[in-house]
DNA sequence: AAAGTTCCCAACCGCGGGAAC
DNA sequence: CGTTCCCGCGGTTGGGAACTT
């Protein structure tokens, strides 16, 4: 990287994780929780800094991750919350079971992003020139956790302990039911949002919450509001309903 | 087949917020 | 009440894989 790394980490190893450090790291987690990232390196024997073994865990080591492509119903679903909540990839990712922000964000910036921005365009040719570049990594974290196995010099082994995590909740993939109702529209490739939707929407909403909810509370990023989370779920449940209406009316 | 280009993703960094002292 | 510490988030990037010429 660019950044010289801070002072911390003098010492410290950076980069790819070796497939000894996932298994030393998963094997404490196991054990011992990580009620603290910070001393946890040094309790677990590794040479990284806490963030860099919180992030391995999150993005990668957690059991609960799913990986693989994501559907065109999850696609839809982080066009959808994204329109609505902007870059706050890990609410977001909350919406999203098995789904990091880490992933989600480079979904976006590679794959969605582009696609609105050409599906916007009159006419624009904006056809990915490579898809599906990447075989299945659902199948291929049965083999390790990484999509690219010998990618990093560092990285002899392509396997982990991780992997037991991947495998089961990459098949038994369910999601929430209001997203699978949205994936109704998945079957068109572009997603947009009307503006007669977020008038119908932000007016109903006005009109009948008689909480005295205002839009810029809302979306306000940073309300500090203890209700905010309450509030996000309004509109995620409202949102998603609106989408199943939409859906019925297309039909 | 080789070289060049584009794309993808894991991992890093800095910052902000909350908790603890 | 102010300071320090830690965690989590979002933005960014390097390196390798995939693709094109």
């Amino acid at each position: 990287m660019v950044r010289a790394p801070c002072c911390e980490k003098m010492g410290l190893k950076r980069g790819p994780w070796t497939a000894e450090e996932d298994m030393t790291l998963v094997a404490h987690i196991e054990q011992h929780g990580h009620s603290n990232w910070r001393a946890l390196p040094k309790q677990a024997g590794l040479l990284r800094c806490g963030k860099s073994c919180r992030l391995r865990w999150i993005n990668y080591l957690r059991p609960d991750i799913k990986r693989g492509n994501f559907t065109s119903e999850e696609e839809d679903a982080i066009i959808q919350l994204h329109a609505m909540l902007g870059n706050r990839w890990s609410t977001i990712a909350a919406r999203l079971p098995g789904r990091t922000d880490n992933e989600i964000k480079n979904v976006w910036h590679t794959h969605l992003k582009k696609r609105l921005e050409s599906s916007s365009k009159p006419s624009g040719q904006a056809a990915p020139k490579r898809k599906a570049k990447k075989p299945a990594v659902s199948a291929s974290a049965l083999e390790g956790p990484t999509s690219k196995p010998a990618s990093s010099p560092g990285q002899s082994l392509s396997m982990s302990p991780g992997k037991s995590l991947s495998t089961s909740s990459a098949t038994d993939y369910s999601m929430a039911s209001s997203l699978e109702n949205t994936g109704s529209s998945s079957s068109s490739e572009e997603f947009q949002i009307d503006d007669s939707f977020w008038s119908e929407t932000l007016g109903m909403s006005v009109d009948n919450s008689g909480s005295g909810m205002e839009i810029s509370d809302t979306f306000g990023v940073d309300s500090a509001s203890p209700s905010s989370n309450d509030e996000m779920d309004f509109w995620v449940t409202l949102f998603m309903q609106a989408g199943d209406m939409q859906s019925l009316s297309q039909i």
